[in-house]
RNA sequence: GUGGGUGUGCCGGAGUGGUCAAACGGGAUGGACUCAAAAUCCAUUGGCUUAGUGCCUACCUAGGUUCGAACCCUAGCACCCACACCA
């Protein structure tokens, strides 16, 4: 196939003179995009793949012709669980397997004819690349921004080995159906996120960001505002988190979460039998049905004090209060809280109305706010003064204060696994937990470990035995390893220039940075995108860098889904690959389809029929390009041209790719077969961004000397703009329908056909493409044309812009 | 449940106050070319009606604002995505 030989042609060519090489250019206006790299599994790119990357290369593509200098880099995401997954089913190791798949993307995407600047690959299973991870951790800790704290995790004891959440299957290990996940405590690694909670969550909104990314981040961090409220129970305070203290006097119960620590405190022997028997049944529970699951509790024996009526109120233990939210504690106001209300009604107990609703009946809890009743001095008050005067009252009491909680937690970052960043620490049993001086680093991952039961790396002693760098005595490695979103939290700062020995360039940080357009899924919406925020703010902070935020704007493109609407998947066997659509129709094919389908943040199915019309549409075009004359452009051709530059480059900029394939259907439809070399030239740059192995072929074709790829962005020339030619258009279409309406009607055979015009509007009429379309002979009279043939005296007919109609 | 998004002709999808029966593409139909087909080109593609006019019904549904609404507002419905008992 024709297309093909020419994009591996030009493929060739590029990569020979490495036209896409960047370098730091102080008199150039810099343009950083990236796409969020990806993680190289086993069975390559599909087609979804193919369009996202599109997405960020035809941009590139674009900016560098308008003359910025452009940095479009491209790496791996390669440490990760599913790698060692699959070595270990493969019978192979982590490094070959990735290894494989990295060379198979990198291939992939040469065929695409991606525009990326491959000398600055950044793989972060590189032992100098995840070095930096350690080092920065190391930062961390010296900062107070890393600890250790012991935490829940999800435990096979089958696998001996900790799981990641998606890897427990209803309550059971993904590999042993049979097995329940444990929760078990184990000392964990933390980086502190939410030192930076508030300004993760304030700068959101500066973002050129869509607005759902926001606000998922912001409902992410989901700091609210409220009043900790101290109770006293069998003589020891326990602090509550409410946002509603205007109803503190509705409280009948409290429910402290099954899952508290120090739940077993508060359980008196009386009632200690029937607590074992609750928690031991919602254990059986998995977390899945947790969510939908009713209500539960069972009372602990014990009553709390209210800190102002002093009335004693009964403690539950619940299945529904989060352990790790507030205090795990709540304090129970049925009549005002749906949950409260549902719980109260299950085990009857007393409820309290203390905001006036107009409810007759109590059939559900009134959750908004109002006036207060029953509420003793603040009856009457609205919730919004009653809060902050009961707030108030209870801080001069030292009972309570007005306090935040975020839903934002510190960021577990340990695991158990092998595929990973070592975390770069030792234990000593007399010095404690040491961190591996500098010098040091990076610790390599050893090569020789044993897959199977719980932590390959606990497997190699070379590694795990090693002496202190404090007392020199024998000391354990840290076996933990970090989780993968460290390795992509700050890549973005490697690629700035990815071979030099230190963490990243300063000055090519300095040139670059930010990211200009970020392009990626939304389901990053909440992980990545927040650490690498963070990163960013706590990199400012150690005097790293001296900007605030990682990407300046960011774009999420829509899903590509098969044909018929269906997600692609490998078990539906509905998987669209870009070789194979390449081979039939060439790989500029498929990059136009593709965005010419939906704007790009638009989900989009696949569709056959449809890339075959894009495959006729471009060798049309190559036809027009090889036996075009170059001469002398019309005016209504330079109209067109300079009209579809301005209108392309705008739809480009405003990422409206659909659109602007539209324009150059539209443009080409409408050529003539004559057209001066510039402009000729300007409509094959058009072309380039989009179909950049074919605009490269028409770049020679038509004589010039490659590379298109790095010639300029075409100028519009808006004196060639003239609405006189969209009128024309408009005239001679409306004109083409009435006679062929009225063929319609009058059904006779005719060859000859009379329109009469006013005066003025002669020149919108272009009588050989009128005759073309209808395949009649036109003759145009202006109505006053004494000389006219007009038998049937229709010519009084015509109107301004509406001709009058004879035909013969 | 909460937050966000979307709803347009046979289909995909433009269009965000008049120039809209609504771009562009697909599909379908008719025609030109051809011995024929493919390719290519032209036209038609809500209804009624008339020599090209006019009218009616239309952009999820129901109301409203306006001289005027696919477009703005209100309520509802449907679908999609994210979070999910966050006190």
């Amino acid at each position: 196939m024709e297309f093909n030989k020419i994009s591996e042609k030009w493929q060739k060519n590029w990569e020979a003179k490495e036209i896409f090489k960047t370098k730091e250019d102080k008199k150039k206006e810099k343009c950083y995009i990236l796409e969020m790299f990806p993680y190289p599994s086993a069975a390559g790119l599909h087609m979804g793949h193919a369009f996202n990357y599109t997405i960020g290369d035809i941009y590139s593509r674009f900016k560098r012709m308008s003359g910025f200098n452009v940095l479009y880099p491209m790496g791996f995401d390669a440490l990760g669980l599913p790698a060692e997954n699959a070595a270990i089913k493969a019978k192979s190791h982590p490094k070959e397997f990735t290894e494989k798949a990295i060379q198979n993307y990198i291939k992939q995407m040469k065929d695409l004819g991606l525009s990326y600047d491959w000398s600055r690959l950044v793989k972060t299973c590189d032992p100098n690349y995840y070095k930096w991870n350690q080092f920065i951790f190391l930062k961390f800790l010296e900062k107070g921004l890393a600890y250790k704290k012991k935490s829940a995790v999800n435990w096979c004891s089958e696998c001996k080995t900790v799981l990641a959440n998606e890897q427990v299957h209803d309550g059971k290990c993904w590999r042993h159906e049979s097995t329940d996940v444990e929760l078990k405590q184990l000392s964990q690694w933390f980086i502190k996120t939410t030192d930076y909670a508030d300004e993760l969550l304030d700068k959101v909104d500066d973002l050129d960001w869509p607005d759902r990314i926001k606000s998922m981040q912001k409902n992410w961090i989901g700091k609210s505002y409220g009043t900790e409220i101290n109770f006293e129970i069998n003589g020891k305070t326990w602090p509550i988190f409410t946002t509603r203290p205007d109803t503190l006097f509705g409280v009948t119960f409290m429910v402290v979460s099954a899952q508290h620590q120090e739940l077993n405190s508060l359980v008196t022997e009386e009632q200690r039998e029937e607590v074992d028997r609750f928690l031991k049944k919602i254990k059986s529970v998995s977390e899945k049905e947790m969510m939908v699951v009713e209500k539960e509790g069972v009372f602990t024996g014990s009553y709390a004090i209210h800190p102002l009526t002093q009335e004693k109120v009964p403690v539950y233990a619940g299945n529904f209060v989060l352990a790790d939210y507030g205090t795990g504690m709540v304090m129970s106001v049925p009549a005002h809280d749906q949950r409260d209300f549902d719980f109260a009604k299950k085990y009857k107990i007393e409820m309290k109305e203390v905001i006036s609703s107009k409810n007759q009946e109590l059939t559900k809890a009134y959750v908004g706010e109002g006036k207060l009743i029953n509420s003793e001095e603040f009856n009457g008050m609205e919730s919004k003064e009653a809060k902050d005067k009961i707030t108030k009252l209870l801080q001069k009491n030292k009972l309570g204060k007005k306090t935040t909680q975020l839903k934002f937690k510190d960021w577990l970052v340990s695991r158990q696994r092998y595929w990973g960043t070592p975390i770069p620490i030792i234990n000593c049993e007399s010095c404690g937990q040491v961190p591996v001086p500098e010098k040091d680093l990076p610790i390599e991952l050893p090569h020789d470990v044993k897959f199977g039961e719980g932590n390959p790396l606990e497997t190699n002693k070379e590694f795990t035995d090693v002496p202190c760098p404090k007392c020199k005595g024998d000391a354990k490695r840290e076996t933990d390893t970090m989780d993968t979103f460290f390795d992509s939290s700050w890549y973005y700062l490697k690629y700035c220039d990815p071979n030099v020995k230190e963490m990243f360039n300063q000055k090519a940080v300095d040139y670059w940075m930010p990211v200009d357009f970020y392009i990626g899924g939304a389901e990053h919406a909440c992980m990545h995108l927040i650490y690498a925020r963070f990163f960013t703010k706590a990199l400012r902070d150690l005097g790293m860098l001296s900007f605030d935020e990682p990407f300046t704007k960011l774009f999420n493109q829509g899903m590509l889904h098969a044909e018929g609407g269906e997600k692609m998947s490998k078990s539906k066997g509905n998987v669209v690959l870009p070789e194979v659509i390449s081979k039939k129709y060439g790989v500029d094919s498929a990059r136009f389809f593709l965005v010419s389908l939906a704007a790009p943040d638009k989900a989009r199915d696949w569709d056959e029929k449809g890339i075959e019309s894009t495959f006729k549409f471009l060798n049309r075009v190559h036809e027009y390009v090889k036996s075009v004359k170059v001469g002398k452009s019309a005016p209504r051709t330079e109209h067109r041209v300079n009209r579809a530059i301005e209108q392309i480059e705008e739809d480009i900029k405003s990422f409206n790719y659909h659109t602007a394939t539209i324009k150059l259907r539209i443009l080409f439809d409408k050529l003539e077969s004559e057209i001066s070399k510039k402009d000729l030239e300007s409509v094959i740059k058009l072309f380039a961004p989009f179909c950049p192995h074919l605009a490269e072929e028409f770049w020679e074709i038509i004589g010039n000397k490659p590379f298109i790829s790095l010639e300029s962005w075409p100028k519009v020339n808006k004196s060639k703009i003239n609405e006189k030619f969209d009128k024309e258009e408009e005239f001679t279409d409306k004109a083409v329908s009435d006679i062929v309406n009225i063929l319609n009607l009058i059904k006779t055979e005719t060859k000859k056909v009379y329109l009469y015009v006013l005066p003025n509007d002669l020149e919108f009429y272009n009588a050989e493409d009128i005759s073309r379309r209808t395949n009649k002979e036109v003759t145009i009279f202006k109505v006053n044309d004494k000389d006219k043939c007009d038998p049937e005296n229709k010519s009084k007919k015509a109107k301004p812009g509406k001709p009058a109609i004879y035909i013969e």
